[in-house]
DNA sequence: TGAAGTTATATTGCGCGCGATTAAATCGCA
DNA sequence: TGCGATTTAATCGCGCGCAATATAACTTCA
């Protein structure tokens, strides 16, 4: 009976939704930003922005290039999205002196102290999403292996 | 020597990317749509789309809301899509008679048709992603109960 | 030195995702 | 019947992602 719902040709079978990890990654990643949003939102950052102030929080000055690496962003992407965090007063850019192609992000005192606020958040998301941490780790680890 | 790189406040610890479940889910989805994006251009669909169009070839018609329900998009982003498809020829829209609310989304046959292409894309996926069928499975199976 | 090649960031255009709102059709029920 | 509540899509605005391209700064090497 393991072939109940199963169609005899196998690249039918292959291109049911069902069965496709990237439709399984697509939909767990849009849920996470939606599990996200209201404690971000109370911090006026998005998904994205969050992910650069945790690149920052853990080591700052770094410029555009550095955090384009760590994220796997281009400057297409984080140009626009570093303008807004400095509109917003959490980070400060400037051209390094050094090197005039390079730009450099720094934390303003603001993002300093908004990492206070964001310590809550890791629990927080880790109660909410109801795993033990050593699923959360495994699954984790599995996914840094995709994203190679 | 376990902890290496570990800092003594685990609150700091939860704080760096390389912890986050939600970066290891961000990466992977968005490699993922980078390493479909070659083979989806050559049949001009866009990733979404694709999601759209495997929904379709397993049943259609349906509703607006119906895919929204198996994608877990809303209205917003499936009826803009919807329209370029259907400028693409690959899908037909109209009212249902039956209730006016509703739009019923059917495949052309040019949709139809482009099933045939699609049958080689999960093969060439699995390839691409060089992991054994069961680790695909576990892992996809892992990211349903997160997207639940 | 200076012209060609390389590197770092910025800009543009397009297609999502999604919150908020709107509009129209249907339903429920007094 | 008729009117408020509900359901279904569509619309709008904004912030990504990313390909393609542009621009400016640096490097190389003849």
């Amino acid at each position: 009976m393991s072939k109940n719902n199963a169609s005899s040709d196998p690249s039918v079978e292959a291109l049911k939704l069902d069965n496709q990890l990237c439709f399984a990654l697509y939909g767990a990643a849009n849920r996470m930003t939606r599990l996200y949003r209201p404690l971000l939102d109370a911090m006026g950052l998005t998904y994205p922005q969050y992910l650069v102030m945790l690149v920052l929080w853990e080591s700052s000055p770094r410029t555009v290039g550095a955090l384009g690496e760590a994220l796997d962003l281009d400057s297409s992407t984080l140009t626009p999205l570093l303008k807004r965090l400095e509109a917003a007063g959490l980070v400060e850019r400037h051209r390094d002196p050094e090197d005039e192609r390079r730009v450099i992000v720094d934390l303003s005192e603001a993002g300093r102290a908004l990492r206070e606020q964001a310590k809550a958040i890791p629990e927080q998301m880790i109660c909410a999403l109801d795993l033990q941490m050593d699923a959360i780790s495994t699954l984790r680890e599995r996914l840094k292996v995709l994203a190679r």
